[in-house]
DNA sequence: AATAGAACTGACTAATCAGTCAATTTTTAA
DNA sequence: TTAAAAATTGACTGATTAGTCAGTTCTATT
């Protein structure tokens, strides 16, 4: 695996761990078995590693949710894939959950980076298909897309501090019902 | 006003602007007006500033919102009081939010010590009651509670990037809907 | 007035960290 | 084969920081 790849994989376990702050570039260089200095030839500053993570992780998740998406689906079916694909991929990775988090909530972050990912358009347009058809609530969709995406946080969240649930469908359901019901009409 | 309110109220503002760990406890203490060392005296550690101001931005948030509440209200009234509340509070008092945030998204942060604050058992009571008269879903009271407090930040992070709503109460009122919708039964 | 103890000061330290750079190795392409 | 370009190293630096401490000032009590 080449250097660059190395060092993304650790620093976002590392920077998921203790926080983007408390963790070292040459910590994280260390651990990725490379030198500093190659560190700072992939990524020109450390802000600028934090921002590559992130774009990265939004752009796989949404080649982990968009796939799944099935093309005859109805418009709630493609919701309800797109939650539970969301909630499943924050829960099988809990370092890029962290990391979202804590990016998410920084100063680095606003709605128009926020606006910018496939991820969130691919959103976008679900709510404004569900608004047009009448289904949705008519409000700003940015709004039912950042609906969405608290609760989901909301599930991941409770499902990791009560994880005897964490296997349960019955119970994720129910966590869609929760959301489901926000957003429709 | 004493040392200790003057620290607290100043590393409140800068901890918000630029996060606890760009922001030093000499830049606190000098903008604060009081030597470094005083802060030291009163909070033996950077953490436990960090977590003394947590601690008392949520009893502010309980105190604001707890004397809005009136007795003879019914339930949805109840929730509606104390979601608006907690939603004015936060557009009030910015710095406390952005704080907030990132506090509950750091590693200083898990369920244990969130359900300890009395903001939190005020609105678990409210839950429990709601889901014993069969008003609010069958689902864990803290669920629900979680569930709430994630769509008034949703609200809170979308007025703030449209302001041109922030005074709009009915706007305001269908925010509460989508939150009521989600968890009503 | 005398005393004790609490509040307070600010210079200081030991550690840490992001980023640099001169030198070396590897790759590419002519 | 050769030479230029790209990748890589790791020791180093200048700046920053949490926390200390020896000494000073304020306050309350007798």
């Amino acid at each position: 695996m080449d250097r660059k790849q190395k060092v993304m994989i650790t620093a976002r376990k590392l920077f998921a761990e203790n926080g983007f702050y408390s963790t070292a570039t040459a910590k994280v260089a260390k651990e990725a078995g490379v030198s500093n200095g190659i560190l700072f030839h992939y990524f020109s500053t450390k802000d600028i590693l934090i921002q590559e993570l992130y774009n990265d992780l939004k752009y796989r998740l949404f080649k982990y949710t968009a796939d799944q998406i099935y093309k005859g689906a109805t418009l709630k079916e493609s919701i309800y894939t797109l939650w539970l694909a969301s909630l499943e991929w924050n829960m099988e990775n809990p370092e890029d959950f962290v990391f979202m988090r804590q990016f998410e909530n920084s100063h680095y972050f606003n709605e128009q980076i926020y606006g910018n990912h496939r991820f969130v358009q691919m959103s976008l347009e679900l709510a404004e298909k569900g608004i047009d058809q009448g289904i949705l609530k008519k409000l700003p969709p940015m709004l039912l897309v950042q609906t969405m995406s608290g609760m989901v946080e909301t599930s991941v969240t409770y499902l990791k501090a009560h994880p005897e649930n964490a296997a349960n469908q019955d119970f994720k359901d129910k966590l869609f019902e929760l959301a489901w019901d926000a957003i429709k009409k």
